[in-house]
DNA sequence: CGTATTTGACCTGCGC
DNA sequence: GCGCAGGTCAAATACG
């Protein structure tokens, strides 16, 4: 993961300098009509502007590597914290191995965790990758300020700030009683099924022979599944990991059969699913997932995870305020509750949601599950479509439940890919440029953008990273790009063709980034309107 | 032959 | 208590 981020960053450096380079050649063709050598002499005092420009840049990047590295010790320091407290109610030489095995492999997989301050601690490191990210941005762009060093500082200040976010978002969780903390407990009783249900597991553990001898009288924890609608011509969505059939119903009122799924990436992971077509759609695959993975994620799952848990967590988080009917849950980045949740994996819906005013939480009756909350996550809808969330015919047209949430995400399909598990790895690369973790809408969005442009059939987007996505539609027309941006902004949040309102939706797709914090805010927005403006 | 899938039986919870 | 539906198990089967 580092070395992904690294080289993103590195990415973003080459590409600068390409640009520059560009320029300066521009620049000096330029000046051959007029006097050679004054213009060469400014040329150079331009090349030299950006050799130090890049200079900082590497600078910069070798901060946000030891920034990165140090925040990773932290990390594993805390899951050591965390782990003998887990060791004692699991088997000790499986979990121990694991968590081993969690350390080595911690490079290249990324664990699904339902919150659990791994989780925390990983978004965290977004969120300084994120600072570092947009001051890198800044840096490039403040050529006109002269106090190089003064910038430096700047940096430097705000990449200390953004250590100081993460301690307090790490205090924020840890210390408050959230309904993350809850779901923790939910996946330290999924580790162990044989405590979950009561009888019924009871009962498999005396049939599997386990010798799982601790035994917790806690009440049952709540356990939440998130429902994932998306369209999939395959049997099953390839959302990268492993599983096992292991059963098949014909649920009532559903012709299709119901499939149920375990993981197998490791032997003793509880995480289930099923996989069931709609009736009315055939293309449209229904996979349920419960539980949490407790073992290391491949890279080209982290996506389908990261949704799910943050779907997940949202829903317990407004489960624990109110389930009794659909709750109008406000989704402000700048809540210390709900925005830890939202920051695991994806921000998804944000702009839906924010556009609509209203995000729909489960019924304490679920008629799928009556134990168990399901959220929704409809991968189905256009984008279009997917404004009218809060439309009733929605619901109809898709025949969910409406005790059930519904988290539209507009416009991404798996059954549009030939290899869906393509997607986590451009989530990956994504969220590891530091787009911060609320990036989904404006990812899909480039995925549209890319399409708009004809990137996609000059080189497939489904292998490049977001950042080359961009950085091509960027360089190969960029007059094009920010009309499909202006278009996209102003899709997203439903403003008008004035090119005020264009502006203003820039802002709001800035704010749109935040991770609640007042300076990105600020940061964020200025990349974009500079984006937007002065640059093409 | 090892592994994955299929499928009927069994278990559990819930509503009546 | 009974029936129903959802969920799981495990032997049988298929597959590479």
């Amino acid at each position: 993961m580092p070395n992904s981020d690294i080289g993103s960053a590195d990415h973003l450096v080459e590409e600068k300098k390409v640009e520059s380079i560009n320029i300066a050649h521009q620049e000096n063709q330029s000046t051959q009509v007029s006097t050679k050598g004054c213009e060469l002499e400014n040329a150079k005092a331009q090349m030299g502007e950006i050799r130090r420009e890049n200079q900082r840049l590497k600078m910069v990047l070798q901060h946000v590597n030891k920034d990165y590295q140090s925040l990773q010790l932290r990390f594993f320091d805390i899951v050591k914290q965390e782990d003998p407290r887990k060791l004692l109610t699991t088997d000790n030489s499986s979990s121990t191995i694991k968590h081993d095995q969690t350390e080595e492999e911690e490079a290249e997989l990324v664990s699904l965790s339902l919150g659990r301050s791994p989780r925390s601690e990983a978004k965290n490191v977004h969120i300084v990758q994120d600072h570092a990210y947009k001051n890198l941005i800044r840096g490039s762009n403040i050529r006109d300020e002269h106090h190089d060093q003064d910038h430096h500082d700047d940096l430097k200040a705000n990449l200390t700030l953004g250590l100081g976010s993460e301690m307090q978002l790490s205090t924020e969780l840890v210390t408050f009683p959230s309904p993350e903390n809850s779901i923790s407990e939910e996946a330290k009783e999924l580790a162990e099924p044989h405590v979950s249900n009561g009888d019924h597991d009871k009962s498999q553990k005396t049939r599997n022979g386990d010798d799982h001898e601790v035994s917790h009288e806690q009440p049952p924890a709540k356990r939440a599944r998130v429902s994932v609608r998306a369209r999939c011509d395959t049997p099953t969505m390839n959302d990268g990991c492993q599983w096992r059939k292991y059963g098949q119903k014909i649920a009532k009122g559903n012709p299709c059969p119901r499939a149920y799924y375990r993981c197998t990436v490791a032997p003793s992971c509880p995480v289930r699913k099923q996989v069931q077509r709609c009736a009315e759609d055939m293309s449209i695959l229904t996979t349920t997932y419960e539980g949490t993975h407790n073992h290391p994620l491949p890279v080209t799952a982290t996506f389908m995870a990261s949704t799910t848990s943050a779907a997940a967590s949202m829903l317990l988080s407004g489960s624990s305020t109110s389930s009794d009917h659909p709750t109008n849950v406000g989704l402000n980045t700048a809540s210390p509750k709900s925005a830890p949740s939202m920051l695991n994996g994806l921000n998804f819906g944000h702009f839906d949601t924010m556009r609509t005013g209203q995000f729909y939480l489960p019924n304490s009756t679920n008629s799928s599950s009556p134990l168990l909350p399901t959220i929704t996550l409809d991968l189905t809808s256009s984008p279009i479509s997917s404004s009218s969330s809060s439309s009733p015919s929605l619901f109809n047209r898709s025949s969910l439940p409406s005790s059930l949430a519904r988290i539209p995400l507009s416009g991404l399909s798996f059954g549009n890919y030939s290899e869906p598990n393509i997607l986590p790895t451009l989530w990956g690369n994504g969220s590891n440029l530091g787009y911060g973790n609320a990036m989904l809408m404006p990812y899909e969005n480039a995925l549209q953008i890319g399409s708009s442009l004809n990137i996609g059939k000059q080189a497939n987007p489904l292998h490049e990273s977001l950042t080359e996505t961009l950085t091509k539609a960027i360089t190969s027309d960029p007059s094009a790009f920010k009309s499909v941006i202006a278009a996209a902004i102003s899709s997203m949040v439903g403003g008008g063709e004035t090119l005020h309102g264009k502006q203003d939706g820039v802002e709001r797709l800035g704010q749109g980034l935040t991770l609640g914090d007042q300076n990105e805010k600020g940061l964020a927005s200025s990349y974009f309107n500079r984006l937007s403006s002065s640059n093409f």
